[in-house]
DNA sequence: AATAATGTTCGTAAATCTGCGAACATATAA
DNA sequence: TTATATGTTCGCAGATTTACGAACATTATT
């Protein structure tokens, strides 16, 4: 909690979250990282085609985001979803996109 | 679908939305329109602290993402969800957060 | 102490985003 | 025709994002 977790409305915390989620990179690492149980740096660098500096950055930002959380096993660093926060996006996003008009007259 | 729509992996899709929806005051304006059956440029306008222009802006980005459309009614224009998008981002969403190891021994 | 292994941080460059006012486009009304 | 109403587009400025190599930090190994 001394992530720098302001306080935000619920437009912002979801923006958050889809802001973190907007790139084809951090998606795939997202995906990767909900498909294990464990992973290192490396084997996410391992999955892409972009330096190390760039990974490292994405991570940086999924974690500020709250999407995921990193340990540091020297000299490794394990990262993972931070499931707490990730059933938190998953109800936002699920309450988002089912809180419809369903009207067909629509444009 | 002359809307500039390429063929995509669904991380890039997903992606796609996700930066769309990653900012605040365009998850206002989806809010807003997910509420209403129809809606005009002026009240969306009118619900936000933001010059038209940069409205105006916003609404072009959620367009070109394919989650909302829009509709001239001279001399206003009418914007709502594109529920056939809206339901595959749904769907995507869904899938994307659901897909994940419930294991315990994380980080 | 020097080397190696693993990542992070720094500094930089190019691209994109955000926001604004001004100008423009379009159709209706006076 | 001129004016009005409604939005879009243009051009600009400042901030942020993305990507990289180089340098750094940390711990284990030789």
């Amino acid at each position: 909690m001394s992530e720098k977790q302001n306080v935000k409305s619920t437009e912002e915390q979801l923006a958050r979250f889809a802001k973190a989620m907007g790139h084809p990179t951090r998606i795939i690492i997202l995906k990767f990282l909900a498909s294990l149980d464990t992973c290192y740096f490396g084997d996410i660098h391992n999955e892409l085609p972009i330096a190390k500096a760039t990974v490292s950055q994405h991570l940086k930002e999924l974690k500020e985001a709250g999407l995921i959380q990193g340990e540091i096993e020297t000299p490794k660093v394990k990262y993972c979803i931070n499931k707490e926060n990730w059933i938190i996006a998953q109800k936002e996003f699920s309450a988002f996109f089912s809180d419809i008009k369903n009207n067909e007259t629509c444009c």
